[in-house]
DNA sequence: GCCAGTTGTTCCAACGATTGAAATAAAAAG
DNA sequence: CTTTTTATTTCAATCGTTGGAACAACTGGC
């Protein structure tokens, strides 16, 4: 600020104009150029520009002036080398053309990015080779932090246990693991489900049909638990033989629903929980190539809220499971324990609370 | 090789053990790591590793099998710094939940992550000042290259001007650029609406009617020119009064068809060609309240594919974009982009064939 | 046996930022 | 007019890799 003040204007002209020319290149511009151009050090610059303490600040202010003069960008390449911060986030997911999955992923993009993290994806599907290979890859790219949700065929979670050793944030979502002490962030199956099958009896419904995914992941034994929950409290028993385990594909829903249309007339479903929205649509075929009438004779809801089921007719009544939401969760989780030191962490579970959507498909007093 | 020998193995131990110690912790193997456990420099050690031809076989055998054995992983950041290349991809998009977004999205993904690329998303949610933004932003993190598909309502391109001029291969896709002098990923939107119209006219239908997006977008404007060339070739006067512009919403295409059904009965259309497999769902709501059965008095033909469209009673006749290819499809050209020195350098337009599929919301013989 | 050409490896200087310690200048105190 | 304190800036090392120059050791031609 003192002796640089008579050197005057000629000097920073020079350097001005050598990165004008240089620029035209390519070239980007440094902190050593912005330095040159004030006549201070690549440091102070560096330590202007990241509000240190003990800088002066007239000279931040001229230091930040200058910098936007010259469209200075940090490379964020030799930051993240020297700070040992990225500022990536790797997002893991099977596969990131499913809408739930890039709704969550939207939610995260736009969570993170406010933050001034980027995310760097990779699919997995469903592939524990994959998964092991995409994650990997995403340490070499040194993250910050991960956010993964597990693929449904995957037993191994060695790769993961990994992450957890080298203390890189690690939030799982949608399908998690318990007890295995990072935070997650999951939907209250179990509330949805409930909340499903009780508006099918609050319409009338006694004869309950669950079309249920694979129970041995914990996110479809929720909702088969909120389901037979919700037949008991209504008194209701619950037939094992009106819960058809499947992938829950819209062939699934067809071949569920045939094999429920063979039951004797008098047992036959009067209604069908639907644990996933594809299902419910080949159910609704078979219904209506059998002329059966949807919510008349059978009402549906299904799962997930897919945009196709506002579309069908009738259109179906579904639970949303907060896509969006979740991606803020999971990148609101990870941004939280990117900021705190490590020692002071307690893994975080949020539930989320779904939606019941009532559509026609369910309703008992359709016009 | 040589001043190191007499030090032996003790030095070895030293620092191996001292890579264990710290390893404990949480800190990573370096080339130094390697390069001190087998007394060479981090450069030969790099040189093993990469390949680099003046290397002696033996050397690097012997160093591949101490990097594995170490569990060696390049820091991809310090790789970036110093090479210039970051192995990472930038790919903008609207928005990551539109199934044809997410689509292209895994196309690119599988593609680039062949190469060793990763993808560093971020969403410019059609607003032209986030556009501008999120493009620094990745600019900023050092992409080796970007993929984008500009917002529609973006009328300002400094942003890929910039993109442009700092050297950095660009691929356009769906939404391009004419003569902006960079590759591009399009769809061939003429001749799908061509063939899906000539499909109609050989249904036997005369009085078709287009719901059409906004002219002023090429895509939509070339699939109006292949709706009328389809007329104009079968001979049929192409009438203004049948092309309705408008956002292709569901809401628009309940409009547009009120609007329609508004005309004398004898000229009310036969056939519709909607420019959205969304608006072809609205128009289809309305005529399923007005008892018109589809597709005996009206045929429709949406575009998109959208995966509703085989769920639908009537399922909805569409064409298919070819989604996942044209991610396939920008992968390959920035890979190949990034290959070659820019001096050499042309930018290539590919043109994705469009597929009709037929279902019943089109056939004249319906069961 | 001398010069040229290979081959395998080391040396060194980046790449562009960050960071703690040390230095300097200015201000306050004695 | 020193001495101590405080404010500001510089110094120098570092992050882990890379790649060109340098160099030593061989090979072979004449």
């Amino acid at each position: 600020m003192k002796k640089d003040l008579k050197v005057g204007t000629s000097r920073i002209k020079f350097y001005f104009c050598r990165y004008m020319m240089k620029n035209m290149g390519k070239r980007k511009v440094t902190l050593q150029d912005i330095a040159n151009a004030m006549h201070l050090t690549p440091s102070a610059v560096s330590k202007a520009l990241n509000d240190h303490p003990r800088m002066s600040d007239d000279t931040k202010a001229a230091v930040k002036k200058m910098a936007k003069k010259l469209n200075y960008k940090p490379n964020q390449l030799a930051a993240a080398l020297r700070s040992g911060r990225s500022k990536l986030i790797g997002v893991v997911v099977p596969a990131v053309d499913f809408s739930f999955f890039s709704s969550v992923i939207k939610g995260i993009e736009e969570t993170v990015m406010e933050a001034g993290y980027r995310v760097l994806l990779a699919q997995s599907g469903n592939s524990e080779q994959k998964e092991q290979e995409v994650v990997e890859t995403l340490l070499d790219a040194r993250v910050d932090g991960l956010i993964v949700s597990i693929g449904s065929d995957i037993e191994d979670f060695s790769h993961l246990q990994r992450v957890k050793e080298q203390q890189i944030p690690l939030i799982l979502f949608d399908r998690v693991l318990k007890d295995f002490g990072v935070s997650t962030v999951e939907l209250d199956d179990f509330k949805g489900a409930y909340e499903a099958v009780t508006h099918l009896i609050n319409q009338g419904c006694r004869r309950i049909a669950h079309l249920a995914g694979s129970p041995h992941l914990e996110l479809y034994a929720n909702r088969i638990a909120g389901y037979k929950a919700a037949l008991s409290d209504a008194a209701i028993a619950v037939r094992e033989d009106y819960i058809l385990n499947s992938e829950l594909l819209v062939e699934d829903g067809r071949n569920c629903m045939e094999k429920l249309l063979r039951l004797p007339i008098e047992e036959r479903p009067d209604a069908l929980f639907c644990a996933s929205d594809f299902s419910a649509v080949g159910a609704l075929q078979i219904l209506r190539k059998n002329k059966i009438c949807v919510p008349k004779e059978i009402k549906i809801v299904g799962f997930s809220n897919e945009n196709f089921t506002l579309y069908l007719e009738p259109a179906i009544s579904t639970v949303d499971q907060a896509s969006i939401e979740m991606g803020h969760c999971a990148g609101k989780l990870i941004l939280r324990q990117l900021r705190q030191e490590s020692e002071s962490f307690v893994p975080q579970r949020v539930v989320l609370e779904p939606t019941l959507i009532i559509r026609n498909s369910s309703k008992s007093d359709t016009d």
